[in-house]
Order: C-alpha cells, then sequence, then structure tokens
DNA sequence: GAATCCTATGCAATCGATTGCGTAAGTATA
DNA sequence: TATACTTACGCAATCGATTGCATAGGATTC
C-alpha cells in the first residue's frame, strides 16, 4: 500500500525531534549540525523517505513543471508525426530534467487561447515552451497580462514582448529559392502546412522574396498549403505537377515532406534531381541517407531545445525575454 | 503579478459565505441551491478565479497525471527520432487529455530502476506508461511493491504481474521471416536494436523461429545490434554486406531502420527488391510513400496508444492488470 | 557569579481547497 | 404549540512540507 508511506513527522517521530529538524536537516539548512543531519538523513534512507513532491511545490508555491505545447490545426486532429519534433522534445526533456523541471506535454488547437490559463492560471505549469507561433499578438499580450514566462519556437516577432527561439524562417525560405534558382530552375513549387501555423507562411513569404530577387515569375498555382504530413506532401505532388506540367523544382517546409516528395517523384518515374530538383527543411537525421541524399536547409535542432529551456530560465530570473535567431545552413547534397 | 490571483476565500468574501460553500458551489454539490451555486459560479468568473491544481491535487492526494516513459541505452544517449514514438506519444497524449490527466514525459535510463521511485514514490504522477520494457522481472516486481500502476508496451510476460499492450514480437518477427522465405530468400538478414530493449530481442527469437521453421540455416553474421537509427542502420548495411555477400533480404525492426536501408541499398547499386528484399516494423506513414513502397509489419500505434491509457485508468479502479496482445498485419507492398 | 551571546531546536502559521460533522433556520407533522 | 425533520451553510481539521520567530540551555566573557 502506498497509504503507508512514511511523512517528515514519522521520520521526526522516529528520530526524536520535530518535523522542522527534520526539513531542515534533509535540506541541509546550516543551523543543524553535521552529525544530526547525517543520522536523520541515514534515519530518512532507511524508511525509505522521500518528500512529497506535491506537497513541497504547494507549499512553495511553484510547480517545477514546465509544458512544451504543440499547436495543431483544428480541422485535422492529426497525429504529429514529424521526426523533427521527437528530436527538438528530446533535447528540451533532457535540459529541463537536468534542472530538476519535470516535463508536461500537450497538442493544443492552435486558433483557441484557453489553454494559456489551463496551465498558466490553474498553476500547473512555471512556463511554457511553445513549438511553433500559433499565437498572434493578441495572444501574446494575453498571455503577458496573465504574468506569464513562455518562450516560442519561430523566428523574431517586432514588437512584440514575448522570447523566440528558431531560425529565420523568411530567410531560410529565400535562400533555398535562391540555391534552386542558381541551379537554373525556374517553375519551383511551394508546398508548406497551413497558414495559420506562423514559421510556413514565413517560409512562404522567403520563398516569393527569393522568387523576386531570382526575377522568376510566381502564380499562386505553385504554391499548395497542407497539414505537415507525409502522406499530405505525397497527395500533393502529382497536384502541383497537373497545375504545372513543367515544375522543374519543389521547396518542401519539412524534410519529412521533402522526402515523401521525392520518393512519389521516383514512383512516377521522374528523375531527382535529373527532371525535378527536391529541397527539405530542417535537416533530420534521415536526409543523409536517402537515395539521392536530400539537399536541405539545416536548423539547429537541439541547440534549440536547449535554447529554449534556457531563456525560459533567463525570464523565471527576471530577465526580460530575449528573441534568439538561430544560424541556419544551406547543406547542399544530391537532390537539388 | 500573479500573486493577486484570487483564491476560493476571495470569492467567499466577495459572495458573503464561506470558503466551504464555494467550493461546494464550484463542485455542484447538492446540497447548495441551484441559485446559490448559479450566482457563485457567476462571481466566480467575473473575478477570474481558477482553482489551484496543486492545492487541489494535494487535498485529494492525488496528481493527475501520468508520465510516459521512453528508456534510452546507458552508452549512447542519443535522440529517439523514430516517427513511430512520436504517433503514439500523441495518441496517449490525446488520450489522457481526455480524461482530464496531464502528460508528463522523460527520457529514463533502461539500465536504472530509481526512476521509478522518483516518479511513484515522489508522488509525481497517478501512474506510469513505459515505452518498450527496459525492465527485468525484478524491476516489475519492485514497481508492484511500491503498489504502482503502469502499462508497459511489450509483449505478453509470463508469470509477472504487470499490465502489457503491444503486438507479441516472436510472432511479428516470426512472420517477417517467413513471408521473405516465401519469396524465396535464404540469407535474411536481421538488424535490431540494443538487446536490453525487449522487443526487439523477441523480434530476434522470432526470426530465429521463422528461419528454423523455413530450414534456413542462421549465424550470427547476419544479425546485428545497433541503436534505433537511421544512421545506425544505414551503418550497418555495409558491413552485413561485407559478412554475408550473398544476402538477398534484410529485416530491420523498424520503417525507420528498413527506409534508411533501402536507400543505402539503392546508393550501392542494389535493387530493391530485385536484388535484396528489404522489410520493415511497425507501418509508419512514411511506409506507404517510399520508392519501393515498404513491405512491413503494421502495429496499430494509435489503438496501442490509447489502449495503454484505457489498461492504466483500469488499474485505477481496482482492476488487476491485464495483458493486451495487439493483432498484427502483414502488409505487403513493393519492398519484399 | 552574572551578563551576554550562540547554537540547536521547537512552535505554530502557512500554502488553497475539500469535507465530515454540527447546527441555525425554516418547514412539516402531530 | 411542541416535536421532528429538512435544508443550507459554517466550523475546523486536513493533506505534507517549509520557515519566521521564539527560546532553552550551554558556552563565553568580564
Amino acid at each position: 500500500m502506498s497509504s503507508n508511506r512514511p511523512t517528515i513527522s514519522d521520520i521526526a517521530r522516529a528520530a526524536g525531534v520535530s518535523p522542522s529538524t527534520v526539513s531542515r536537516a534533509l535540506n541541509n539548512h546550516p543551523t543543524i549540525p553535521e552529525t544530526t543531519r547525517e543520522q536523520i538523513r541515514l534515519l530518512a534512507r532507511q524508511m525509505n523517505y522521500r518528500v512529497d513532491t506535491r506537497a513541497r511545490n504547494f507549499r512553495l508555491q511553484r510547480s517545477q513543471t514546465v509544458a512544451t505545447l504543440f499547436p495543431f490545426q483544428g480541422a485535422s486532429r492529426r497525429q504529429i508525426s514529424d521526426p523533427f519534433y521527437l528530436e527538438m522534445l528530446g533535447a528540451i526533456t533532457d535540459e529541463l530534467d537536468k534542472r530538476g523541471y519535470d516535463s508536461l506535454i500537450a497538442r493544443v488547437p492552435a486558433e483557441s487561447t484557453d489553454w494559456c490559463e489551463r496551465y498558466i492560471l490553474d498553476k500547473r505549469v512555471d512556463g511554457i515552451l511553445m513549438i511553433d507561433r500559433a499565437l498572434d499578438d493578441a495572444g501574446i499580450r494575453a498571455l503577458n497580462a496573465l504574468d506569464a514566462r513562455f518562450v516560442i519556437w519561430c523566428g523574431p516577432v517586432e514588437g512584440a514582448a514575448c522570447a523566440t527561439v528558431a531560425c529565420d524562417s523568411r530567410v531560410t525560405g529565400r535562400d533555398a529559392v535562391l540555391h534552386l534558382a542558381a541551379q537554373g530552375r525556374h517553375k519551383i513549387g511551394f508546398i508548406g502546412g497551413f497558414q495559420r501555423m506562423v514559421e510556413t507562411d514565413l517560409r512562404r513569404q522567403g520563398y516569393l522574396q527569393g522568387m523576386h530577387e531570382a526575377g522568376l515569375p510566381v502564380n499562386s498555382d505553385l504554391m499548395l498549403f497542407t497539414d505537415f504530413s507525409a502522406e499530405a506532401a505525397a497527395h500533393a505532388v502529382p497536384l502541383l505537377l497537373k497545375r504545372e506540367p513543367k515544375l522543374d523544382a519543389i521547396f518542401a517546409c519539412s524534410d519529412f515532406m521533402a522526402i515523401a516528395c521525392m520518393q512519389v517523384l521516383q514512383g512516377m518515374g521522374r528523375a531527382v534531381p535529373g527532371d525535378i530538383s527536391v529541397m527539405g527543411h530542417d535537416d533530420i537525421a534521415l536526409a543523409s541517407q536517402t537515395s539521392p541524399r536530400l539537399t536541405t536547409i539545416r536548423q539547429p535542432i537541439q541547440q534549440g531545445g536547449r535554447l529554449m529551456v534556457q531563456s525560459l530560465f533567463e525570464q523565471f530570473e527576471g530577465a526580460p525575454p530575449r528573441q534568439i535567431v538561430l544560424p541556419h545552413e544551406l547543406i547542399v547534397r544530391e537532390s537539388a
């Protein structure tokens, strides 16, 4: 039974002292002499005592927990299965664990904001890490009004008081297109996520800017927005080809989608990069193992995860929110 | 400031009643007349009141939280990036959320058991979901001794009092090999995860059994154990071919690894399945988009995640732990 | 030996919500 | 009118750990 778990009073009784003394001994308070401390610690170990985190956190008015939130698009409650997220999540939880914090995760609807109340006002967590900014300026102001600590995985947000970490998606999108254009590609397709996800939209803006800089005409037939999944990307390819038969390059907003695109193209008998170049985004582990190997834009995923945690803790200590732009890198392999 | 958040006493004062009444009204206690309840609810909403989950959970001696633990091999603290896990995690968190529970996640070392104390004894969580059984019989007994509620993602464990959910990996491994053998393949390689991960070892046993049933000779040169990553699988392929040049099939323990294998083989100029068949395991979303499309064993991932949660809640309600074997399905596509 | 100062420890309040028990009204019954 | 019964609500304890303040008793100083 878990009901017979010893409390601090049980230890106190067994040691013949008061609960205060036990608490202080266990927390290495200097007013308790070392010998007493050692005795109490020993006894606690023997009796298999462990602090009740719930009681402690309640008393200390903290949660010692950080939530990592994954926004999803309302209509499609589809599973996020992009390895990118898992890799980042791993980095985040490890970093939080290192600081003794627990990691809460949840998928939240991108269009509502009531989850912030749920996590902050309910005092379930001390801070929030949000993967991809599915939050408009009003949403950010609302979070700030709650005096919430949070960090968003997204490019810099002008004039907003919020901490961000990510590469500048406008620039990565532009660089991708310029690379394709430099290879002599003209009909460059774009496959992105839904527009409510800000990052994907910034990449679209970068794409437009890149096309402009390269002196290439743009029309909306070249752009397609789907959810962030391999299947969706696979379905998008024939559609894009039907709209624009002379398509000679595709820039996909994630490696996962890009890999699916390559496979579908090959299945249709189109050579990559011979007939069509394909570029991805993120540089996940699998990207270097495909055939042809995927040309992509690398985001330092794990470093990004760690920085988000760091940035959050800076705020815990009273520092103002920082906007961190990560360096990205064009990884030229074989697919483009 | 978050310090001016109203507590239940503030609401009580404003309403001119006692905290008890507010609590009961908010919890729809029948002894409070409907009109009073409505007034108090209204007032609470106006004052922006929300229960402090920490205080409530502490008082109620529960955590309203479930931990999902991902064991990792000691040496390689590598990131888990297999999409399989993320898809399952999504299903789990959604199902927990539906029941009003929070989702805690952590990566834990497979070889130690002190994390169970950390989560159960510290009363951080009400139950544990463990992805892949990195836990021997003693570990299971230890958890039971703590009166912990937990569910393990693994095949049935004989004679152990623990809840499990998964396909029977011995059978899936066997079925995979028999399919390859039925196609006339004789030199069938096996690429698995480290052996401490029980599931991968069971698949190895299934592989051996399948080879035996098919009357094929086995030698250890055909088997390779790596971590569960695309890179590792990619490195494994040339090694396997060097050991056994006549290799005509590979069974990889995950689709992610299988896809990497296919890509590497194609990069080496070997036709799949012409020269070498490749089989995966899991049927992740990407599997149907590759070229050639991947033949694999489907595990019902999302159903599995939901069932783990269900099984855990049955235990919360006093039911004994159940061992659930999920149906698997051979998905024959093009790669084998 | 008295005054002073430490040192080690205990007392009791506190964090916010919940709930068993008690009771003052109000209502129904005899 | 007295008694019994309801209804609606408050009192106070409780969950387990932490911590400001108080203090007993020993050590130190003059």
